[in-house]
DNA sequence: TAAGTCACTTATTTTATGCTAAAATTTTCC
DNA sequence: GGAAAATTTTAGCATAAAATAAGTGACTTA
């Protein structure tokens, strides 16, 4: 059995490896994903490469092995499942639940798992619109753009949030980009890195920064 | 915060002393309850001793000082809520969530502990019929009797089976002598380690040895 | 009361995970 | 193309929590 320590270096390097393009993840990448020192993940990603979860070059970077991200997938159903049932059955603000369930994903048994997925009706995604792994470790993403690249003067809804900051997150929900909410780009400067906003069910008016814009993910 | 291993140490030592009437636990019995040899139990409790959470005293035993019975009631809580959440919300049976809640204990957070109190309506029991220590850190046991101790020929009702072992939890439950079932110990056999009981409900009749007898804590 | 046994303590080692600091390599920039 | 900057690796060490093994103390028994 995996310890907590692999099991995140597996998820974050996943989670890394789905966000850049590129094939390999940096040894900078995984340490500043983990929140180590550089040292501390080279020892790590060795030490994963002698146990047959990731593939390791020197200098160049690790990617996942078959085994390592079917534990990837693992995980990440354990902790958005979770994250769905603490919103959907406890009240939990959306903004609340990753702390928690950063730590549950390491505890809860595959049995407990599968009665939460059944309670929950087996939901496709998590409360900020992340996908739910199935348990044979299948992973269904839709077709999302983000606000730095969706066309423009075009109806989109919002339909994920990729950072689990609890500000963040909460300043997502006072500016009414809420998940569902029916929006359309107005314009966008590259100059600036601002994208402008209109929020068709309330008529706001809102800009985004690029760093906040490219967080939001919506379906044309 | 404590790490999950001295909550464990912490949780034992309340566990065994609270059954044990005598003052000090022994560092065998620390030893035998966390399933480690006795000298890895030497050192973490005197580790546990500078943190403040024990006294200890060479060959002689340990014993919690007051922050270290907070702490065991904190850890106790948290079990025993986890427990009759499993139960009660997501449909497992008595016999399988001590595990679970073994696990869980150590990472779920204080503001998760009281959503699921709330959730459960404050419940004043798990499943196993063991208290559930309030917030505060206060206890309150009913006035139980184990089937070894209770008057004969009295109608008595199962309140408490102090043994979360699976195979022993099925075993009571295919027995028919689940939490609030009534019944009349008939006779007693000190020699042979047995107690006759009657099952007021059913009419069934079966005996207990010793071991088992002791697990079963009923109320007058 | 001496011998033997059992429980306990101490000393040393192991494993997993982290750190700092220095060395090595690769990339960037003039 | 070579120096400076950034990144990565190596080396050495620290800590928590476990193990083993050997030494110590105390109680039993004859």
């Amino acid at each position: 059995m995996p310890s907590a320590t692999v099991e995140d270096y597996i998820k974050h390097i996943y989670l890394v490896s789905e966000k850049r393009t590129s094939g390999d993840v940096s040894m900078g990448q995984v340490a500043e994903a983990l929140g180590v020192v550089p040292g501390t993940a080279t020892t790590m990603v060795k030490a994963l490469s002698d146990a047959g979860l990731v593939e390791y070059a020197p200098r160049v970077g690790v990617q996942l092995t078959e085994p390592g991200r079917k534990l990837a997938l693992h995980v990440l159903r354990r902790h958005r499942l979770i994250e769905q049932f603490l919103v959907e059955v406890l009240g939990f603000d959306w903004s609340e639940v990753h702390e928690e369930a950063e730590q549950m994903e390491h505890v809860v048994s595959d049995l407990l798992l599968e009665r939460i997925d059944r309670y929950l009706g087996h939901p496709k995604e998590d409360p900020h619109g992340d996908p739910i792994p199935s348990a044979a470790g299948e992973l269904i993403h839709g077709q999302l753009e983000t606000l730095m690249e969706c066309p423009l003067q075009t109806h989109v809804t919002v339909a994920r949030i990729s950072d689990q900051d609890t500000e963040f997150l909460n300043y997502i929900t006072e500016s009414g980009l809420s998940l569902g909410v029916t929006l359309c780009v107005k314009a966008r400067s590259e100059r600036a890195e601002s994208v402008e906003l209109e929020l068709i069910d309330s008529g706001n008016s809102l800009t985004l920064g690029k760093g906040a814009a490219v967080k939001i993910l919506v379906r044309l």
